[in-house]
Order: structure tokens, then sequence, then C-alpha cells
DNA sequence: AGGAGGACGTTCTCGTTCCGTAAGGTGCCG
DNA sequence: CGGCACCTTACGGAACGAGAACGTCCTCCT
């Protein structure tokens, strides 16, 4: 999802279109129904000989396969995907059956960029999926050179290429969802999120226990704010959810009272 | 959840109609009532067909699902509802038990919009069917343009996206009602409301208290007007409600006489 | 493999803030 | 002068956010 990285820029990234290759219509159906919530255009095929014929057609973002498919098994369709020039770099994120050990590593070595054992929980499968697509677009950004360079708000300066962050001269140690959750404020200075935008826009997820949101914005405050117990940057807006102030030049602000009458 | 009473500007809602599946007569019979109160026009069904042929009839612009119906359970009405055309969009909210993580997956994936595990609170329940309407309202309608640029009347300024009020240069501290009731005002100068309206249109509510209105626009004097006893920005009207009054020319806008002597 | 460490989501408790209502007072109108 | 509408104040409860701690999963290192 990148979207908390693309949202600053970019009102509404390009919906990315993935191709959910399972034989399973139980598995195919749970899978596409999370994929859709996430924001993503989602195409399916039934078979491997469909999955190579979808995959041709449309270009897709990436590929989500099941390994055991009739007609031609996910790891061959994995191989000819790769073998292809045009899908040759799209990721690819494999199904495989708990503990077929054997089976994920062959895939790996295929080219799979990331693996999702079954029974699997969708939210996690969400989960690899955007990671496996923000490492990818992070790679290879030739088109989508769009991404922000490094942008900067008060002494705070955020690299969302590179992922990283500084406070000042110091470089801040961020954890994933720390770092998206700040590249997103910063994003949009000065305005007001409810927890449940920043878990959709954040997070990706339309559900989920809000308070979720609350422990990590006090984890992010910890390490960027000088008194985390008094917050300055990340402001709690009561009754609605959080804001990040911009307060650039300290000394400078406006305390003139205009005198009315 | 507290995203529900957000809308401050928001126009008088269409009063939207409900459907509530629920084979327990007494859930149905409280989390009818809640929502009547909220405003909504509520129709009930007690098992899985009665809800569906409901549905067909009413064209609901939201259904509260139980998962647990006799005849046809709510995994299986949702899944018609999602097939059939005309009910293909409707946004449903379900119940599920708690812990039962399973079927609300299945659920959510099937299409529902929003699950509320029992046992729940009616309030959070109306809060979340309240979110959803506006969610689903938001897809719906794109160039809502929803997005007040920060707007001033006289030395007042509001800014809705940051949630925060400036009266000249010093910032007003302001409640999430406070500053809903002041934004609402603001942004219809010069137009007297009813207490009746100004609980529709700023709290959400058809019910209630109408002196809630009274203490609010009492408590929002206080922090906005230079004498709280004789108000200039918020004025009475006797036997109407309250009105905002724009003095932006000082010396210009006193044709409001001054009754005292 | 096995174990240590970290990240993350969840849950619980606690203090604070906010809000709605009730009750009595005051001013406006007939 | 009586009645009504509005004002003012006070209070109890509910909602909210902060903080701390726990359990789980993943990752990395040995």
């Amino acid at each position: 999802m990148s979207e908390a990285l693309d949202a600053p820029a970019l009102p509404a990234p390009v919906p990315r279109r993935i191709l959910v290759v399972d034989d399973d219509p139980t598995v195919a159906e749970v899978v596409s129904g999370y994929l859709q919530r996430a924001g993503y255009a989602v195409d399916r095929a039934v078979d491997g000989r469909a999955a190579l014929e979808r995959a041709a057609a449309l270009h897709p973002d990436l590929v989500v396969l099941d390994l055991m498919l009739p007609e031609i098994d996910g790891l061959e369709v994995c191989r000819r995907l790769r073998a292809e020039p045009l899908s040759q770099a799209v990721p690819i994120v494999m199904l495989t059956a708990k503990g077929d050990e054997h089976d994920r590593i062959l895939g790996l070595e295929l080219g799979a960029d990331d693996y999702v054992t079954k029974p699997f929980s969708p939210r996690e499968l969400v989960l690899r999926i955007q990671s496996v697509l923000r490492r990818s677009a992070g790679a290879a950004a030739p088109a989508a050179a769009v991404d922000e360079g490094p942008f900067t708000a008060g002494d705070l300066r955020v690299d969302p290429t590179a992922r990283r962050a500084w406070r000042g001269a110091r470089e801040l140690t961020l954890t994933l969802r720390e770092f998206d959750l700040l590249a997103f404020l910063l994003g949009h200075p000065g305005t007001a999120f409810g927890r449940d935008e920043l878990m959709r826009r954040v997070w990706g997820w339309d559900f989920g226990d809000l308070s979720t949101v609350t422990v990590h914005v006090r984890r992010l405050r910890e390490k960027i704010e000088d008194d985390p117990a008094a917050p300055r940057l990340i402001t709690t807006v009561w009754g609605v959810g959080y804001r990040f102030d911009p307060s650039d030049a300290p000394g400078r602000a406006a305390e003139t009272a205009v005198p009315h009458a």
C-alpha cells in the first residue's frame, strides 16, 4: 500500500491491479474481497493456464498465486511469468500449504517475492501484499518517480524513498508503522484526522481496533517529541483524533493580541 | 467510535430507511428504538427469508443483520443481497457473537461494511451505522467537495479541517460540540435557527432536551464574546432561537438597535 | 534448529475532560 | 401581575485518551 506515502501529494493513488490465482472458489472469494476492500482492483483465474493468459492481458501489479493448481501448477506459472520479459518483474506472492517447506523454498528460488501459508488470515495476506508492493515500488521506481523526494516540516525531515526520518540532525529509529504514520501526518500538516481515518489511510484497513492508532501515536510521540507528556508536534484533538502541527519558527508565533476595543 | 457527530455543517440529512434483521425480539426492539430516536425510519424482519423480502420491497438505505438467523442465516442473506443488482450496494452492518472471528471475517468478505460484536451498546451501534452511512454517501458523491477551506466572519476564523478557531490572533480552545456549533453558525451568518433545528443540524439528533443547546450556546459565548452577558456575535432571537451576526465593519453594523433605553 | 529480541495489536486501568440534565433565577411579553 | 422563554449554575455520569502491560508473531542471530 504505500498509500500512506503516496497520499501526501497524490490525492488518489492509481488503483493497483492484482491477479488472484486459486482454484478454490471460497479462498478466491475471500482474498478478492479483502483486497478490493483495501482498494485494489482484483482479477481472478482458476488455473495455471488462465493465470498466464490473464497476466499477459492485464499486466497486473502483483500476482497472488496458489501452488496447487490444475493444468499448470503454481511453480510452473511462476517460472513462466519470470521467463516472459513483460511479466518478469511482477511481484508474486505465493500461497502454500502449511509446512510445505520444500515447495515454499522452491517458489522463492523461482522468484516469488513472498509466501503465505494456508490457512492464512486474510489480514496477514493483505499486509504481506502491501509490504511486497512497497518494496518493489521502491526498488523499481522509474516511472513512478513522482514519489516525494524527502520533505520537511519544522525540524522534522522524512525521506519516504529511503524510509528514513530525522529530527534536526539526529536520525530517528522508527518502525514500519511509526514511519508510515509520521510520513502521513507530515504530508498533511495542520489537518486533523480521526482515528478511523488514520486506520484507513495509514494501515489500509476499514476496520480494526481504533486503540491501535492511539498506541502507535503514543509510541511515535515517545520518539519524536521533546516532552511526550506535552506533545507539540502531534496534537490531540479531543473527541476527534490527531493533528500534526508544524511549529516551524518557535518564537515567531503571533501572540500579538489585538486589543479590540 | 466518535466520528459520528463530526458533521458540523452538513445540510439536513434525508431520513434514511434502515432494515433491522434479528430473531431476538428484545434485541430488535432495543435497536429499533434507538434508531428511530436517531431519526431513522426502521423496518424489521425476524428471519432471513423475511429479510430478503423486505429488502426487495423497501430498498432500505442500510441493513442491520444478525448472523444467527432461522431459515436463512445472515451470511447467506448477505450473499444474496450482494448478488441482487438492486441491493448490491446497500451498506450492511453485521451483528456477530464476540470472538467469532471466522464468521466476522467471512461476513466482511461477503460485503458487510462493518460489524458489531454482541453484546453491544446500542449507542455504539448507532454510531457505527452513521459512520457507515457517511462513508458510503461520501463514496457515492465524489464531487461533494465537503472540504471547507477555512472561513472567516468578522474577526472570527474557523478552520474545519484543522478543527481550530481563532478570535483575532488568539486561538480559541473549543470542545467538540462548541466547535461544531460555532462552525455551523459561522457558515450561516445572519440566519436565525431554532433550538430544535440546531439540535438536528449540529447534534444530528431529532430528539433530546433542547436546553442542551441553550447551555452550549452559553458556554460558547463565554469563550468568544467580549461580554457574555451582552452577546454581540451570537444573538438571541426571542421566541425563535439564535443567530450569528457578522459585525464585520465596526461602527457600521449597528443596526441592531440596543433596546435598552 | 533454537533462542533472544523487536514489532505489533490487544486489553486493562486510571485520571481527565466533556456533556446532558435538572433546578432555580431573571428578564420579556401579554 | 402572571406566565413563558431564556439564562445561569451546579452536578453526576459517561466518554475519551494516556499509560502500562501482556501475548503473539516475525526476524535475526547464534
